[in-house]
DNA sequence: CCGATTTGTGAGAGCGCTCCCACGCGGTCA
DNA sequence: TGACCGCGTGGGAGCGCTCTCACAAATCGG
């Protein structure tokens, strides 16, 4: 129902249905093309009358750029992908995803930017998820949970794909940014901590060997007992979840019967291996004390609540998304680092 | 490095980095623009000879089309929402989203399609999605855990886009597709249940106000007790989390300490009132026997395990995602409803 | 009061793709 | 043998937008 009182033709989307296009509101404001445009994206040399009119028919149409039509000239989504190469049970288990997704959305919405989460555990969903990311669909990415064998940051690299690792990568770590906490630091500390309470047998539930904060923590462990002399063969890897943090701790326990301090690295396998420990009616910390590692929330509500490194999981996510918008707009930065430092949290279980 | 022997001009990124176009494909394929095209998608109408040489070509220049370009001229992204208008700590620890999100993504993404997930809790968060449901960024969207405030179903059904609810929506129910069980008639069931098993003062931790489910399943609780002549004035409302159906349960106890029996909404908030009757040293079904709702894993883990009744998320969310790829593929077809029948799944609490 | 800037504007060229249409070619049928 | 039919193909238009550029009008300093 547009008047169509001159002979111009037009495409028959005009009359009905299909949504109006630029052309259609510069029309209706009295400008051209080229100035609509202008008044809509920031109207920079734009006369008031004219943003007023362009406003005003934006209004009265109901119009929304196509975002197609954008990006094919301007070369951009405004789009990013929060990718997590994990199998969906565990994204949708462990409270630090939640947490990271709603920091680094609620960053980039802000210069609305979308925010696409991509969860892909390894297979050929990860084949899937290389094509979708070398497909221009997005901007950028930010990678969390990266494995060892996902070779996600080469391939990024390789790309030249803005994105920022949270955690520390494996490899390319000279070529592409990330922000981290300093793991063996805090392995270190949480050990010392079982040391200075008297422990003298103290084992761990590590993190998964295939990621870096599994093995930084790890090797903090490790340190903190060589310098005290004390044998550093209590090590059992877990997954990150409660669940094989139970298991592994049973599996500790079995073979190292004699432990009075256990170093969990995560909150979640320090929740399940303080399940295992109360069914085998050990005391914590009287008979055995636990340190977890993370403080999202879990470790206060443990029964005894978690001794723990609280990591800074916010702000981490947040100077994720702040690298990532940086190298979005500045075109090529150098790669950058952040290190943040974990903080001891007391609390019963140590 | 692209050989320029012709002198056709071209645009400075042939040679320099930019990713290679069609136009390069067809060229170093010895074929035109709109053989590629075809060779590319599907190739109907194109020989041995000339796919071969696309193919060739394609893997040679590691070809990706342009989806910005391509959708420009379709009209489609081949990309699809999952709208959840919920605060993200539900949706990350209720498994249902999971589980929902896993199968969603395996039906459509075996069509090429991608899942973008929509977080919106309600306030500006809410505004901004629903103009990104309106910029044409997607081809449909299927909303799961939609609320009587934000009217979704209205918005979507006067947008055209095509879409599916998991859930009966509130409104507009005659002019979008949506599935749904009989949540009703579970309500009618565990409540019976508790009745056959001797319970004669039955109180209910309902599901939210605002969303079908919660309604249906108080109706049906309602009716049972009905029927039977009893009285239907304990109830109090959960908002489908463990701690709010702890907290329910202990509001509910408060005011009617007399109950023998008590049916919750949903198997997290059933979690919560276990817990709860444990703290008070209620013995579970023996003083007071408890029924959950939706048996997704937490439901054979709580401490007695719940008696249930079992929601076929998966084959729900399945036949949701058929749903939508009738409407992407058929134009307009009608809108259609698929309802499923709980079924009860007897252990140990009730 | 005149050249030099600044400011607002529109014409028009593409971005990379799909798809309509016209064309040549061999095979089939009356 | 000519009319007709597919089939494979390429030419070319156009999807809706941004952005460069040229140009007129307004503003400025000397």
């Amino acid at each position: 129902m547009v008047d169509d009182t001159d002979a111009h033709p037009e495409p028959p989307s005009a009359g009905t249905g299909g949504s109006p296009t630029l052309e259609e509101v510069a029309r209706l404001a009295g400008v051209s093309r080229a100035t609509a445009s202008r008044a809509i994206n920031g109207g920079s040399r734009v006369s008031a009358r004219a943003q007023q009119a362009v406003d005003d028919a934006v209004r009265r149409l109901g119009y929304t750029p196509n975002p197609a039509a954008r990006s094919l000239v301007t070369r951009r989504t405004d789009s990013v992908a929060l990718v997590v190469p994990e199998p969906d049970e565990r994204v949708f288990s462990d409270p630090f995803f939640a947490r990271t997704l709603h920091v680094v959305t609620s960053v980039l919405s802000a210069r609305d930017l979308q925010v696409v989460l991509l969860i892909a555990q390894p297979g050929d969903e990860e084949h899937r998820m290389l094509r979708y990311l070398r497909g221009r669909h997005i901007d950028g990415a930010i990678v969390v949970s990266h494995h060892r064998s996902d070779s996600l940051s080469d391939h990024l690299a390789a790309l030249g794909l803005p994105c920022t690792f949270i955690g520390r990568p494996w490899t390319s770590t000279d070529r592409v940014s990330y922000v981290d906490t300093d793991n063996r630091a805090g392995g270190r500390e949480a050990t010392r901590l079982l040391l200075d309470r008297g422990c003298r047998r103290i084992g761990t539930v590590a993190g998964p060997a295939d990621m870096t904060a599994g093995r930084d923590r790890l090797e903090g462990w490790r340190e903190a007992l060589g310098d005290a002399g004390l044998p550093t063969d209590a090590v059992v890897h877990g997954d990150f979840t409660e669940l094989g943090g139970a298991d592994a701790c049973a599996a500790l326990l079995d073979a190292h019967p004699d432990l009075d301090g256990i170093v969990v690295a995560s909150d979640l396998m320090a929740s399940g291996a303080l399940r295992v420990l109360s069914a085998q009616g050990r005391r914590v910390p009287t008979d055995l004390a636990v340190t977890g590692y993370d403080d999202l929330g879990i470790a206060e509500h443990t029964d005894p609540p978690l001794t723990t490194l609280r990591n800074p999981i916010g702000e981490m996510a947040e100077e994720a998304a702040r690298l990532l918008l940086e190298q979005l707009d500045g075109g090529l930065t150098l790669p950058r680092r952040v290190i943040f430092s974990p903080t001891l949290v007391r609390r019963a279980s140590a």
